[in-house]
DNA sequence: GAGTTTGAAACT
DNA sequence: CAGTTTCAAACTC
């Protein structure tokens, strides 16, 4: 009895001293004395009697009560239930604890907190002496000061430090993890570093550091992994009560967590990203993304900031026309920093493609905008679904599918640039990425396939060759326009939704940064006029072509240019012609003459126009046509015969190989009444290889619009399409034959074809879609 | 590199 | 909405 309320009267004593001085160690003798009474109370007696553990000295209390905590620990871990008791308990404790141990956190502390939360400490574990509870009891509350110690210092670092909101941000992300030491392995140490922390928490229960501290750590260290594993409740409400921003910050980290989880071996990181995540919950405005951004992995948190600081440092070429884009900007921009900041540091590439891809996926689930069509540029072309981690084996190579078009291959030699590739072909699909894309090489325009290619030839300067070859150098767009101000679509700059750069010879351009207000009011006034004006005006569609034209094999993956061409000489043969320049077919859209589009025909030109074609046309077309178009045509084949196979496009000529006597009948005029638009329903398979491969599937003219699948298309702008694509359709002589009805497609978008969509639906591409069915 | 051609965009 | 003009890219030489 003595014995024990020394030491434990000691144990108070010692805990208060270290903190407090004088006035509590009056305060202890007073208790001692307090204690000593209670003592030969009876049911201190009682409690004596029925206590297991006798008061004995502190070693034989180690060791009594070492087994004891151990059978209530793996309880714990083992029982869900437990586990969520001690969730509940460790939320409970986070909001009633004081903001404590300051001693072991850092200098941040203040006294007052810390002798509070010693006071706590002495008088809980006074408490579980008093209950006579020296097993499981005792080994309870400490434990539970475990994970009050994660909880109170990522708190106490919330609220007590001085330099919070200063240090906000790397430093501080920096800081906390250090000290917080957050990691399982990391905490225990903690407590040896500080003994009397060891003492607190012995008081009650185990008293020395000896031995125990093994114990402790490997408790703590599994206690950590439950609490990641095994509380994903904690870590939600630690996303709650904050601001919207962190919240979804918060909720990507949880999914990089829950990421992390599946790869990581070190488990105290989680422990520590706990915490951060609550940390960075109650940080308000921008710094929580900040913050966020950097503590997205811990390890690498240090590295983030600073790619964050430099990639906020980057000029965004990109024109951000709508706030939605903006955030999302921001997460992505935070995933590349993070990528990059992944690139250099190797080791974890495993765990940065999975964060890459968390960051993609976080970004659609919670950001996916469907805001202007303006966006055009990327946003549309992506679809939460099409981001698919096909592979995540770090080892070897990462394959990540990102964005609906295109497959990127991580290699870990690779490295850094494979990494790249993939964050440039999110930005692809994403709308503002375009941003990135800027940021990293310029002004590469949207397509995504044009900027594959880009991206993959290193050299920034590869780009500029537009000039030179008409095949590559369009994926980046450098006008050249003289009057036009590049505050038009006449400006491929403007009209891809990127600022001017440097490479472009334009004249008195206002398409740049600086003329940011400018160039959106233009930009708003062009959307009024025509909201389509800056969609991506090739939609492809993920089947294979339904067109049954008999070129319909030219079509490369049913893609389509949303508005159609309206050559006239050209026979659709050449850049002059949209769809030819967006490695799309022909479709019914389109009111070309005499098309020859090596991508594919129009649609109609088979059955009916054929008959009616032949008789009006021959004559008109033939010479003209079979002249230049047979140059392109054979340029067009070779190109083919090269490139090509990499998606299962039929072979490439087929145009006039096809049937050169359908060609004449090609002309304008009549246009079948079928529509050529792609399915909807669609398989990303062959659409994502052709992509992938840009230029190489079908040919020459590497895209040089920014191509959107048409199952992605946002009803809106479906809509809109349809209409547009519509009017157009309608207003063309072609069109009025087939005036596909808006709603034919029955619960269709409006806006997609008619007819002929209406039967690709019928035929369920996706399995998913048709299981009502 | 200059000039021509072409078709989209813009305008009336 | 049709016709015309403007524009800049594509193309040719």
């Amino acid at each position: 009895m003595e014995d024990r309320l020394d030491i434990s009267a000691k144990e108070s004593n010692r805990e208060v001293l270290e903190v407090m001085d004088t006035p509590e160690r009056s305060k202890n003798s007073q208790i001692s004395a307090s204690l000593a009474k209670f003592e030969d109370s009876p049911v201190f007696t009682f409690l004596n009697s029925l206590s297991p553990i006798k008061p004995v000295k502190s070693t034989h209390i180690t060791q009594t009560i070492n087994p004891l905590s151990f059978a209530s620990i793996p309880s714990v871990f083992t029982s869900p239930h437990v586990s969520s008791i001690r969730e509940s308990r460790f939320l409970r404790r986070h909001q009633l604890s004081d903001p404590s141990k300051p001693e072991f956190s850092s200098d941040d502390g203040t006294k007052l907190d810390a002798n509070k939360a010693n006071a706590d400490a002495t008088d809980q574990m006074d408490e579980q002496k008093e209950n006579g509870d020296g097993g499981d009891m005792a080994a309870e509350p400490s434990f539970g000061d475990c994970s009050k110690f994660v909880v109170d210092f990522a708190k106490e670092y919330e609220c007590a430090s001085p330099n919070s909101n200063l240090r906000k941000g790397c430093d501080r992300e920096d800081k906390d993890m250090a000290d917080y030491g957050c990691t399982s392995s990391a905490l225990v140490p903690l407590m040896h570093e500080h003994p009397q922390r060891g003492e607190v928490n012995i008081d009650g229960v185990n008293q020395t550091t000896e031995g125990a501290p093994c114990d402790w750590e490997h408790m703590l260290s599994d206690t950590s992994e439950l609490l990641i594993f095994e509380s994903p409740d904690v870590r939600v409400s630690f996303s709650k009560s904050v601001d919207p921003g962190a919240s979804f910050y918060t909720g990507i980290k949880s999914d990089m967590q829950n990421l992390h989880l599946i790869s990581a071996v070190d488990s105290g990181e989680h422990v520590v990203e706990g915490n951060e995540a609550e940390v960075m919950s109650t940080q308000p405005g921008e710094g929580d993304e900040v913050d966020n951004a950097a503590s997205l992995n811990n390890s690498d948190e240090q590295v983030d900031c600073e790619q964050l600081g430099f990639y906020h440092g980057m000029r965004r070429r990109c024109l951000v026309f709508e706030m939605g884009g903006a955030r999302r900007k921001h997460l992505e921009e935070n995933s590349i920093s993070d990528s990059s900041a992944w690139i250099p540091s190797d080791g974890n590439m495993a765990s940065n493609d999975q964060k890459l891809v968390l960051l993609n996926r976080g970004n659609e689930s919670s950001r996916r905008l469907m805001p202007g069509i303006g966006l055009h540029l990327n946003a549309l072309a992506t679809t939460p679904k099409d981001y698919n981690i096909v592979n995540l084996d770090s080892s070897s190579s990462a394959r990540l599918l990102i964005g609906p078009s295109s497959v990127v291959n991580l290699h870990p030699s690779n490295g850094g640039q494979g990494l790249l590739d993939n964050i440039l072909v999110v930005a692809t699909s994403d709308r503002d990425v375009d941003g990135l894309e800027m940021a990293v090489e310029d002004a590469c325009p949207p397509s995504a396939t044009a900027a594959n290619e880009e991206i993959n030839q290193s050299s920034p300067k590869k780009k500029r060759r537009r000039a030179e070859q008409s095949g590559e150098g369009e994926s980046c767009k450098r006008c050249n326009c003289k009057r036009s101000k590049c505050l038009k679509l006449y400006c491929e700059c403007f009209a891809a939704g990127v600022y001017c750069v440097e490479p472009c010879a334009c004249i008195d351009c206002f398409n740049k940064p600086i003329h940011e207000e400018t160039v959106l009011a233009t930009r708003k006034q062009i959307e009024s006029r025509n909201p389509l004006a800056f969609a991506p005006k090739v939609i492809r569609g993920s089947d294979p072509p339904l067109e049954i034209g008999d070129d319909s094999s030219k079509t490369p993956a049913s893609a389509r240019h949303k508005r159609g061409c309206n050559c006239k000489k050209s026979g659709c043969l050449k850049k002059y012609c949209e769809c030819y320049q967006g490695g799309v077919g022909c479709s019914i859209n389109c009111r070309c003459e005499g098309c020859k589009n090596a991508f594919g025909r129009k649609d109609g030109m088979e059955a009916e126009a054929e008959q009616e074609e032949e008789e009006e046309e021959e004559e008109e077309t033939d010479a003209s046509e079979k002249s230049v178009p047979d140059k392109s045509l054979q340029k067009i084949a070779m190109e083919n015969d090269v490139e090509q196979n990499m998606e299962s496009v039929p072979p490439a000529t087929p145009l006039r190989g096809g049937r050169p006597s359908a060609q004449l009948p090609f002309s304008s005029k009549k246009k079948p009444p079928r529509s050529s638009l792609p399915s909807i329903g669609s398989s990303s398979s062959s659409f994502i290889p052709r992509q992938r491969f840009g230029k190489s599937s079908f040919l020459p003219p590497p895209p040089k619009f920014e191509t959107i699948r048409e199952d992605e298309i946002p009803y809106f702008l479906q809509g809109e399409g349809g209409s547009s694509d519509g009017g157009v359709q309608t207003a063309s002589p072609n069109r009025k034959r087939v005036s596909p009805p808006h709603n034919a497609g029955g619960g269709m978008s409006p806006g997609l074809r008619s007819s002929r969509k209406l039967i690709l639906e019928s035929i369920p591409s996706f399995p998913s879609l048709t299981p009502n069915q």
